[in-house]
DNA sequence: GTGGGAAATTGACCTATGTTAAGAAGATAA
DNA sequence: TTATCTTCTTAACATAGGTCAATTTCCCAC
């Protein structure tokens, strides 16, 4: 992790952070002097670790430049879970929540910043600032709702169909994800998702 | 919805709904006299849709007795995508979350008893007492936890192993739920799961 | 209890995806 | 630039689970 960052440019990141953060948090200037302290820029380059398997998530992100990949380990395999690009929240979530080991590894696809807040500034937060609740809130609700539709999915598409989809709502997979990974997220091989593509190719 | 309910009767509902709420939201005497003017019993018999698809979720739910199916209808044939058992929370999250149309049709699988608070009211207590907003949160993220956990079995397990694995840590799905329910909520179908018992029941 | 309809089972066959293995195409480092 | 390693593709074959059709078993209403 890369922390020569100078004075001007961590400030500029934060105000990035603020700025990502004020659908779920419209915070006045006063209240982000508080805020900002529990924010931490971290950088990381490709391939780099960000969380591993076991270790506790202390850090609910915001991927300010770069994504991240989410993915367990089963059987020998591992299964590309998810992904996190710029200017969305990046955390091992049920980790994070419960503050207990983490069954995902998170590592960074590209070279990233993020801006993270700690668990246990959070919380304090909470506490002292009831209504910082609803940032929490909202957030895990968002993210709920993401993970209900793509479970949906899961059951209830064929493998070339959840392709077709993620390619027509979220290009940016295709675009920022190496195929073996995007098999996997669709809960394939990559050999099938090579069949798929090709298929789709020919039939145009 | 049966309303024909004796004031001690009603009321020995709402105790128990604070009892069992108690872990996410310890109120005192004086906050439940305000939080339980937000409840509302609801009685239905098995087979009573308690929610159709479409309609928007106004409820947040605990089943006091009985229990429902969560489904949606994709390509004429109904997915199982959830149950709530009794003491759990029923509530059709996204719609709720959002207050837009339910993918979701919530079924009483038995004669079924709900405390429900409406989400107007919720909305209320959010901003009169911020601290209701960790009720909130606590809630979803505890839903969220279980999706995660569901999500990763419908990617990493076989068919069998699913089935085990439900039937070893929550008995209940299989003494409470008919089986082509519960086929569909492992994404199967019922004649899968019949050759599933069939093999297991052979192998011992 | 009994008769009819739904749920569960069974078997024969089918299909989408997995597996294995090989080669082609791309990336990365020296 | 070349050499090497990884990713991607292709093809042949294997398998878990789906489909269809025929019983059997279980409910529940009468």
């Amino acid at each position: 992790m890369d922390r020569t960052l100078s004075e001007e440019a961590y400030s500029k990141h934060l105000n990035e952070a603020r700025k990502l953060l004020y659908d779920y948090l419209p915070l006045t200037d006063e209240q982000w002097e508080v805020f900002k302290q529990g924010f931490k820029i971290r950088k990381y380059h490709k391939g780099d670790f960000i969380l591993n398997e076991g270790e506790t998530e202390r850090f609910l992100s915001i991927v300010l430049a770069g994504c991240t990949r989410h993915y367990v380990m089963v059987k020998g395999e591992e299964k590309s879970f998810d992904f996190s690009f710029q200017h969305e929240f990046n955390c091992s979530y049920s980790s994070f929540i419960q503050q207990e080991p983490s069954r995902f590894f998170i590592q960074a696809l590209e070279d990233c910043v993020l801006a993270s807040i700690h668990h246990d500034f959070l919380q304090q937060l909470y506490q002292h600032y009831p209504e910082s609740n609803k940032f929490g809130r909202t957030a895990v609700e968002q993210y709920y709702i993401w993970r209900e539709q793509r479970e949906i999915s899961l059951m209830t598409d064929s493998a070339q169909e959840r392709y077709l989809r993620l390619m027509q709502k979220y290009p940016i997979y295709l675009e920022q994800v190496p195929l073996k990974y995007l098999a996997s997220y669709l809960n394939i091989k990559p050999e099938s998702l090579s069949r798929i593509r090709k298929k789709l190719f020919e039939e145009r």
